[in-house]
Parts: structure tokens; C-alpha cells; sequence
DNA sequence: GATGAATGAGCGTTCATTCAT
DNA sequence: TATGAATGAACGCTCATTCAT
């Protein structure tokens, strides 16, 4: 029997609970479909099934563990990219969405699996916490967002909700509909009605409504001053 | 042994068919976040597990034999409304996806299911059949729409992908953020940074794609017409 | 619904027994290892499932049904041999059991299934009655090889059950031990050590014990007539 | 809940493996004609079903598990016995194979079962591991038998073989034709055609076979000398 | 703190048998 | 007689969770 090292520090005991996101993350990465076992989770975070229940109370905690992670990732580097540049456009928006979430289909598998986590096997604490959290970012996010683009207040937070939609559902379109297994065998004038250019794709359709909203807010500002 | 009265004439299997299809879709209303046992599915169809087999070869095919019919379903009633009506407008396509989709989360939910089955456990005949059956749907009525909003070709494809996409994303932010059950327990500012107005939200995003893809092609046309 | 002709005369509904039976063994002998299911059975005869319980009360009795009329054939040729020629040897008999039996895997195959069955799932009456006339026949084959070879009141009986389970184990080992698939993954060293020549190592060891009692029977009559 | 101690050492885990094995061999002593259920063979084995599969990978390696053991064990005591005596005759073979096989017979029954599974539902490098120790245990002891009898070189493995086969068919038929259940109520004179001295008939098979062999063998060797 | 052996409810699927048509 | 739709007990196997060591 080996024993891994006890973290008894603090810091020990975040740093193994990292490992184990980690892990969770690759076997995401590798088989989005399923939601692995936690015997498989333990061999891979290279710790004992009985360790992952030391530091999460069960295997719904991991999977919303690490979609907070993503998430809480994803809201960091924006709110960096806002505070640290002058001049944080469309562009720069989404780029990073496109680096963070749209090419990691792990992380938008994982959060199509924390869907219907969330309501039921988890006690509400936990569910709490977690949209609290969250909630927080979007609030912020989409408050500095407000403000860059000159959007109405409320605009941006609703406009991230419907990005992040259509990343989700562009995903699953993409998965289910252009697999690349299926696309020689069907006829190729079907096979275009398919998700077939997942990221470019998705990115228009961001694109798109992000710059109707900036767009028509610019245009009622004109049509605000020149009544002024 | 109570046993129901058999189907012995086509008609008769077609319909008991139905009822199967009809409970599945009775469970996913229920329960979105788990695809139910053949058990409960059995039970809620009022028939023994075994004859579910008779119906449909595995659970999977249940699965997708449902997803299809909601499609095959929409799709119908799209070229219905394209074919009779001689104004066939945007606000009219919306009407109908929120009536036959957006309105109806089961719907939604086995689409998110389905995503990880077709590739997985189902044999690729029933795939490509799938597939084959959905992309001719999508391309036929793609293309009307390309005809009716005066789309540049395979624009109407493009646009039902992504609006497809942005419903299976926003139901299920909603689902996972959004629940109700917890409204109450956070913070009001908070709240508000979900997804609160599912069907309306949806239907902004959805609105935006379209109708910016139509201003774009008649400005286009217009301006051929004046370089004309 | 395609409905065969009824069989209302008696020989009708022997002759869809026996079109029963037919496929029965047919798939014995695609099958060796599994007792098949009865749809496949009725789908092979040509009838529906339903009509296989006409004529036999259960899978069991099809299983023993056929297996009855495997040894009735062979007894029935075995004394169609006997009341013919003049000349019947050691040979003879040989030839026969390789050609009925030893040469006819699916009848040996079925044998071994039919072990198990006639003490559990099958009513006394059924195996009473298949014993009473297996008894029968060999009784009286036994004591007509007594009369041709000569032996004592009894050891043509003990000699045809012996050879009978020489087949049985052989055919057993040859299909668990010397299976071809195997042969070219295992040293041929090994390989030696199981059964290859299947036919003929039985043949072999069938040919010893019977020479051996006649030889015995020879001997001691021999020794009888001297001391007289 | 009741949970066994736990099996934490290797030796216990092996110890473990046996208890299991030996609740498989009772249920095959107690119904030879059924493989059993898993369920069962927890029952028995007084542990849980998921258990099981801590030790076998499949219901299948179970049976071939034990199957091994038997066999192994044979091997074992005959090398043993070959070994130790400086007069290894016909009749310690004869007992030998009476006690560890003729008169066990679940490890006939086992045998039987085992024919239709190794080449079906195990994953080949067990059927190759299986039928390499089985062939290298055959092998050897052919050979030790070889010198002990002053047999020709292979004689041995041929004549394991067959007695084997004897052993197994002998069983089979007395399974089937000569149980005690069916005695009493057929005529007497027909019960007499039937296998009804197993082990006695058994033994006297073998013993022809090996007799025929040795003496055989003998009188090449005085017809090779006088010619000499 | 860490381990991993043990648990057992639960799952998808099969198939011998029944019986209304 | 013949049909085949319907049945449901039974099966092999999985895996999240527990807890003695």
C-alpha cells in the first residue's frame, strides 16, 4: 500500500484538491461525453477512491468544482483584460472567449453535464454558494462591460448570458450533428447543413449581437444628444 | 398478468409506438436531468419492460426516436406555415420556435441528451438515418427561408443552426442558474444576473441574428441595385 | 399476417414436427454452444412462436425431442446393419458411430445439453418415457453385438455406453482444448498436448476397448472348450 | 449494512479468491446443470455481488478459475504421486483419477460448462493462459507416464486424454440415462441398459485403454529385443 | 489523513411462455 | 390450428459511496 504524503498544511490540502480538478479536467478533455467514475478520477488525480470524499462530498461537488473553476477562470482573465488595457474592444472580448471556452469543448461539456446537477443531488448549500459566486462575476463583468461599450445598464450581463448560450448550444450542435465520423458518409450537400465550422460560426453569431446591441445604443446616444 | 390489449394491425403498433414516445417525453418533462430507466419509462407507457424491446431496439434509439419526431415535428410545421401563408414573416418563425421549442424544455433537454449518444452507443445506421433525415429537414427549410427573407444562399441553414443553439444554451443556463427554487434565497441584485426571462431572452438573441442577417442582405441588394 | 396451412391430419402434424426438429438441429449445428431461443427456432421452421407450443410443451422437450430421434436413428441403423448383412464387424460398427455420431458435432453437442435437462425442467412422464425406449433399444442392440462378437450377456450394452461417452468427452475436449482458433497462438508443443485428431483418437480408443472384449470373450471360450 | 473483514493482505486476498471458488464448486455439486447466478454465488460465498468482480473479471473467469484448480490440482497430486513412489502403477493412476475426478462430480459438470465458454464470451490471453498451463501440466505428466509405463513417446498425453473424455462422457451419461431418481420406476430390465455403476464402468474403461497399452508396448519391446 | 476492499441498489437487456385474436 | 404481441422474472455487470485499517 502506498500513501501519498498527508497534507496537513492549508496550503497542502488545496494544492491535492487542485490535482484532482486537474484530473477531472483531462478526463473531461478526453471523453466529454461521459462523466467518468470516480475510480477512474482517483487512478488519473493518482490518489484513492477514498481521498476524492476528503475533499469532495461527493462526485456532483468535483464536476461543479471544476465548472466553478472554468467559470471563475474564464471571469478573472476578463476582468484583467478590462482593468489592464486601455482600449478593450469587441475583439479582445471575443478572443478571449474563444481561447477560454469555445476551443475548450471540455469545459462546455462539463457544463452541459452541471445542468442538471445543479437542482438535484446536491444539497443547496452548495448550489447557493456556487450561483452566488457566479452570479458576483456576471454582475461585475457585466457591469465594467456596460460601461466599455457604452451599453445600458443590464445590457451586458444579459448579452454574456446569451454568448455563453450560444457557445453551449453551438457545441452540442457541433457534437451531435457534424461529428467528423459521420460527415464522408453523408452525402455531401446534407453534410453542409451541419454545424461543420463550430468556431468560426459561433463566433459571427456573438459577433453579431454584441454589435447590434453596441450599435444601437450608439445610435439612441446620437439621437439622445441631438434632442438635447 | 394483466395484459394490454395487443396491436395487431399496423395502425395499432404505429399508435402504441406513439405512447411510448409520448411517455418518454412525459418523463423528460419531469425529470430533464436524467434520461429515467427503461423501468419507469415501462411503467409510466403502462406496458412490461419487455415490450418496449418490441418497439425499439435499445433505450438509446428510444432516446433519438423521440428527439426525432420533436424535430421532424418542428419542421413540418415550419413548411406548413411557409407553404400556406402567403406573409410569412420573422415575428411568425419566432412564434414558432417558442411554441414548439423554446415553450416546451423536454424538448430541450433530450436534445442535450441526444448530443452524447448518437456518437456513441447507437449503431451508425440509425446514425446516418438520423442525420440523413434532420440535414434534408434543415436544408429544405433553409433554403425557403433563404427565398423568403431574401437571404444569400445557405444563410437560412446558418441562422436555424444558431438559433437552435442559442435555445439549447439559454434553457439550459436557465435550468442551471435561473431555477426558480432559488430565486428566493439570493440576493435580488444577484438574481438578476441569471437568465430570469428565459423565453423572452431567447427570443431577443434570436431576433438580433435574424433580423441583422436580413438588413444586411437588403442593404446589400440595394446597394447592387444602385451600382446597377 | 401470413398463416401457414393448418396440419388437420395426423401425418400433417408429424411432418411439422419433424420440419421442428429439423431446424432445431440445424441451428445446433451453427450453434454447438448455445441452446438457441425459440424465436430463432420458429423463425428457422418457418412457424411462429406460438405454434412451436403446439407441438412441443417446452424448449426442453424440442431439445430432447430431437435428441431421441438422433439415437433412435442410430439404433435403427445400427440394427438395419445388423439384420442385413451377414458379415457385421468391428469395423461396421465403427463406421457407423463415426458417420452417425462421432461426425455429427451438433448430435453430440446436444447430448451434452440434454444432461442437465431431463432431471430438472421436464416432467417425469417426459423423461420416463424418452429413458423407456432409449432403454429399450439399447438393450437390444447390446444383445445382438453380444450374439455377433460373442461376448457375455451384457458387455455389448456396457461397450455401447462406454463408446458413447468416449464420443461425448472427446468431442467436448477437442472443441475446449484443440479449437483451430487457438492452434496457431500456442507453442506447437503445447499444442500437441490436446485433442487434434479428433475422429481418429476416438476411433482409436473405441476400436481398443472393443477388440480388447472380444479378444477377452475369444480367449476365455477358448480356455472353456479345452477344459471340457 | 454488513461488510465482511477486509482482505487487506495479499494472503487473505487469496484466500478470499478460494472462498469464492469453493461457494462455485458447491453450487455446481448442488446443480450440475446450471452455471448459477452471480447472485447466488455471492449468497454463498457470503459477500456482496460486487465483490465478485473484485476478484473474477467476469462470470465466465470464474468457472475457468475454478476449473484451473480443479485441473491444477489433478496435475498436482499425480506429479506428486509420480514423484514420490518408486512403484507408480495402473492402479495409483486408476485411484488417483477415481478420488480427484470420477468421484467428484461437480468437476465433471464444471468441465462440461467450461467447453461452451472458452471459446466464446473470454477474452482470448485467458483462453491462451488457460490452455498453455493446462497443455504444459498435460505435457509433463504424459511424459512422466511415458517413462513410468514404457510407453512410445506421446502415448501418454493420448491416453491421459482419452480417460479423460471417458470420465467426462461416463458422467454425462450417467447423469442423464442412469439417475438413481428414475430407478425405481423403470422396469428393471431396462434400467439395466443404463450406466449404473458409474465409477466402477468408468475405471474399467481406463483400465482397458491403458492396459491394452502397456501390454502392447511391452511385446514391441520383446519382439525389437528377440529380434536383436 | 489516506487507503482501497466491500457494498448493494440499480441498470439495460433477454427470452421462455402465454393467450387474445 | 396458427399467430405474434405482450409479459416480467431473471441475468450479468457497474459504480458512487462507506469505513475498518
Amino acid at each position: 500500500m502506498i500513501v501519498r504524503a498527508r497534507a496537513t498544511r492549508e496550503e497542502d490540502k488545496v494544492e491535492r484538491r487542485r490535482e484532482i480538478l486537474d484530473a477531472a479536467e483531462r478526463l473531461f478533455r478526453e471523453r466529454p461525453e461521459g462523466l467518468a467514475s470516480m475510480d477512474e478520477l482517483a487512478e488519473l488525480a493518482g490518489v484513492a477512491k477514498g481521498t476524492l470524499y476528503l475533499y469532495f462530498p461527493s462526485k456532483e461537488e468535483v464536476l461543479i468544482g471544476l465548472h466553478e473553476r472554468n467559470m471563475g477562470g474564464f471571469f478573472a482573465k476578463l476582468q484583467a483584460a478590462l482593468a489592464a488595457g486601455r482600449r478593450f474592444g469587441l475583439e479582445d472580448l471575443l478572443g478571449l472567449g474563444r481561447k477560454e471556452l469555445v476551443e475548450q469543448p471540455a469545459r462546455l461539456a462539463l457544463a452541459s453535464h452541471v445542468v442538471g446537477l445543479t437542482e438535484r443531488h446536491v444539497p443547496p448549500e452548495t448550489a447557493l454558494r456556487f450561483k452566488m459566486a457566479l452570479g458576483e462575476q456576471l454582475l461585475t463583468a457585466g457591469a465594467a462591460l456596460d460601461r466599455v461599450f457604452g451599453l445600458p445598464e443590464g445590457e451586458g450581463v444579459r448579452l454574456l448570458n446569451a454568448s455563453y448560450a450560444i457557445m453551449l448550444g453551438m457545441w452540442q450542435l457541433k457534437g451531435c450533428m457534424g461529428a467528423e465520423r459521420y460527415r464522408a458518409l453523408l452525402e455531401p450537400k446534407i453534410a453542409r447543413a451541419f454545424v461543420n465550422e463550430y468556431p468560426a460560426e459561433t463566433d459571427a453569431a456573438i459577433r453579431t449581437l454584441w454589435q447590434g446591441a453596441i450599435d444601437k445604443a450608439a445610435s439612441r446616444r446620437r439621437s439622445a444628444r441631438r434632442s438635447a
